[in-house]
DNA sequence: CATAGTTAGTTAGGCTTGCTAACCTATTGC
DNA sequence: GCAATAGGTTAGCAAGCCTAACTAACTATG
């Protein structure tokens, strides 16, 4: 409200605002996909964890935790549910004792890419409701909003290929 | 915006690879601000509830968990512990013996705006270091996103006031 | 080369947020 | 007046996060 119509001209728009609107954005847009990922049989936790083994090759689970911006222990905890699935692999670090190489089995390849598939079918029928120009908006949004989502880190990492 | 330089041309942006960016970097930013989010002791969950009745005066349990997209016993437990804080109140329905209206003490009011100031906060901070461009992009698409992300429901709420 | 310190990963335990199922009470409709 | 419906709650479960504490392995140093 306040400051929104549609049209934001670019003084206009403050970023206080802006953050608050594009806080409550990404709630509602994640609650609506939970919903398609648990169709998928892969949560969101998951799914994301999955495609950064996928695309990010063999990696470390140090690694895997902060490209996904969590603590070990919790990415123990979802690695460990993928590969009871079946869909990830650990061995061992030829070069470290200490160490796991994460990498997705054929699976695991395959799992993914019917996941992101079905994942972004809900939100890929919405954007379809848009002309040309909104999406080219949103595209162009998202790039923005990966940087400054990432910036607290100042890792760029999965968001790519996912 | 929309064609800038890495910005790609109406055209080539395909709603899959959008919908795909836009999760990702929706996963990313909540996930940063939750620590924002912890430090004001108010999780995201309850911010948010909060904040809706803050701003949906009174209301009962059942919207306010369609508001929040939601189920009622989610919702009852979030209130629930809002309660417990003195940040919320419930009262009977007058016309209504099964309702319950929900309002937000003087307490919950002003723990609101510290909060929801903190939480913006650091998602500003970054916002903050994008050119004016950027931002009215960010907040044009935001706009966009909204109704994306509650077209399910066709409802609208919070979001606005936060 | 032995030992202290660090690092990778896991386990244990706790909290929040979701859900469904089952239940109670109040309202509504016949 | 009684069955059906609707609003809320309780109970019980799972996912995702976290910190704390532990083990095993690597590294550096006297």
């Amino acid at each position: 409200m306040t400051v929104r119509d549609k049209g934001p001209s670019p003084t206009s728009a403050a970023p206080a605002l802006v953050a608050d609107r594009l806080h409550s954005a990404a709630i509602h847009i994640l609650r609506s996909l939970r919903r398609t990922d648990e169709a998928t049989g892969l949560s969101p936790a998951r799914l994301s964890a999955l495609s950064v083994i996928v695309f990010g090759g063999p990696l470390s689970l140090a690694d895997l935790a902060a490209a996904e911006q969590v603590r070990p222990p919790t990415m123990s905890k979802i690695v460990g549910a993928l590969e009871e699935e079946g869909l990830v692999k650990r061995s061992p670090d030829p070069n470290d004792g200490r160490a796991i190489r994460l990498s997705a089995t054929a699976t695991g390849v395959r799992v993914l890419e019917r996941g992101r598939r079905m994942r972004v079918e809900s939100l890929t029928a919405r954007l379809q409701t848009l002309d040309r120009h909104e999406v080219a908006a949103l595209d162009h949004a998202v790039e923005i909003m990966e940087r400054v989502g990432g910036a607290e880190t100042g890792r760029r990492e999965k968001g790519e290929g996912v």
